[in-house]
RNA sequence: GCUCUCUUCGUCUAGUGGUUAGGACGCUGGCCUCUCACGCCGGUAACACGAGUUCGAAUCUCGUAGGGAGCGCCA
């Protein structure tokens, strides 16, 4: 049977970078081995279950690129084949109806805590003739002796005694199928070959293992991947800053560093760090996937995207840039060319967001001056060589970095100052920060008419700055 | 409490009986340089602990400690 893998989130709220990172190792496992990857949506609980959270997802999962070769699959829509599976058991015997009320069961799990007990069904109905007309749930008869013995693929054997297991509810009082059940029969329906999922299931495992030996199924191969955590080793949580997908995204994010980032996390190939998606492809292995749970690093996750940015198409990154340019209200057709800009900062950013920031001031005139980089170079000594700039920039015509970069030497050579003295009060005139691209192309790509509007704000700057110091 | 499980630099990891315990992020010293960044060279820092097994243990065994998950008419 050929290989296919399934990724099947509730929809009660966004995909968070967990999430994400299993269906990467789902979707990675089957198109090594040329199989399929289905996507299912678990929305059985009706009440926390919300349309909102399945869109979420599945925006989240295209812009990540993980498609699927089938579903999306609802299990609101299977009732029906859960209820004749679970007929088929109550039939078989190997389930039975269960009229105990939440009194005794909450009775029950109270008297087992106090003794230090596990709590769970003392199998009370087992022998019970219940009948359908009155309310009850179905639960299934798990075997009483013999263990359940799990071969996972990234855990290595894992043994359960039956005796620890009880007798799981497979059907609610109001006629719905519970989880356990839905996930066997999906799987089976569906010819899953590798359950990938984290590893809060592995306890769950057993019972699903014991119902698909009822109906005299084989179960798949498990392999649960573990947990990520928070910068502090705690459980990820929304105090540890983003963990949903999409969130990463306005954040300046790139997908392809994303899904590198979290390949990482749990997973290596030697010595390698950086994988492309046919990479990751070519070297992934279950096998090879930790088994200790790992925290996320938000610094690396950024040298990653960086990374990134400095190898992507510009044309590309200036159609993402745009958008985060439109979030400072900034409209990138009113000033140079993107891709131009692009060419310059996308080794000086970690993200989309900063490289929007750092920016901004090729695009309108900068709010104030940097304070620090004003305090410190925007001084007296500074007069004279913008004073000279400007004579000469205005008489530029040919406005473009090779004549722009001679203008600026030959400012500093007339004046006998080095590089420095001359370059930073421009680059803080023109910018408004101490940091910037070169200071020829970003002259240029500023344009005349702002650098020279700019400059002439800077010496009114000192002019005030220099009257306010005279004694 | 019970069941399952995890443990190499701060973080992600390599390592499968013999290594100066390697790489990466971060931090840091330097080079480059008009700034920032990129790039390059260097430094920092780890086998949780204790017993075994063995000529030899990060690697095998058993304990201890610490962490995680599960124990729902949630998934």
């Amino acid at each position: 049977m050929s290989t296919k893998t399934r990724f099947a989130p509730s929809p009660t709220g966004y995909l968070h970078v967990g999430g994400a990172r299993t269906a990467l190792f789902s979707w990675l496992h089957a198109r090594k081995h040329g199989g399929k990857y289905v996507l299912r949506i678990e929305d059985t609980d009706l009440q926390r279950s919300t349309t909102e959270s399945i869109n979420a997802i599945l925006e989240a999962m295209t812009w990540l690129g993980l498609d699927y070769d089938e579903g999306p699959f609802y299990q609101t829509r299977r009732f029906d084949r859960y209820n004749e599976v679970i007929d088929e058991l109550l039939e078989k015997n190997l389930a039975y109806r269960c009229n105990c009320s939440r009194e005794r069961l909450d009775a029950l799990r109270e008297g087992q805590m106090q003794r230090k007990e596990k709590p769970r069904y003392d199998g009370h109905c087992r022998g019970q003739l219940v009948t359908d007309s009155e309310p009850h749930v179905i639960r299934f008869r798990n075997p009483v002796d013999g263990c359940v013995i799990i071969d996972d693929q990234v855990r290595g054997r894992i043994v359960f005694h039956n005796d620890e297991l009880d007798d799981l509810i497979i059907r609610r009082t109001d006629g719905s199928p519970t989880y356990n059940l839905t996930v066997v029969v999906d799987d089976l329906d569906m010819e899953i070959t590798d359950v990938i999922r984290g590893d809060d299931h592995v306890n769950n495992t057993p019972r699903q293992v014991n119902i698909l030996k009822a109906l005299g199924k084989e179960p798949p191969r498990y392999a649960h991947v573990p947990m990520i955590l928070g910068d502090d080793g705690s459980r990820l949580s929304k105090r540890h800053g983003a963990v949903s997908v999409m969130e990463y995204r306005n954040q300046g994010i790139l997908p392809e560093a994303l899904l590198n980032y979290l390949v990482r996390l749990g997973w290596s190939h030697g010595d390698e760090e950086l994988f492309t998606l046919d990479q990751m492809v070519e070297f992934f292995d279950i096998k090879d996937v930790n088994k200790a749970a790992s925290a996320f690093n938000t610094e690396k996750l950024l040298w990653i995207n960086q990374h990134y940015i400095k190898n992507a198409d510009p044309a590309r990154l200036a159609r993402l840039l745009s958008i985060h340019l439109g979030d400072l209200g900034i409209d990138p057709a009113t000033g140079p060319d993107l891709v131009a800009v692009v060419a310059e900062q996308r080794e000086r950013a970690r993200t989309l967001v900063e490289m929007a920031e750092i920016s901004a001031f090729f695009y309108r005139d900068y709010e104030d001056f940097d304070e620090g980089a004003a305090k410190k170079h925007l001084k007296a000594a500074a007069q004279e060589p913008l004073q000279q700039l400007r004579d000469r920039f205005t008489l530029l015509d040919d406005w473009e970095k090779e004549k722009l970069h001679q203008a600026v030497t030959e400012v500093a050579g007339v004046l006998g100052l080095n590089m420095g003295k001359v370059a930073q009060p421009l680059r803080v005139a023109v910018t408004g920060r101490a940091a910037s691209p070169g200071i020829d192309i970003t002259l240029q790509l500023v344009g005349k008419e702002a650098c020279l509007r700019r400059i002439d704000r800077a010496l009114e700057y000192i002019g005030t700055r220099v009257e306010e110091n005279a004694p």
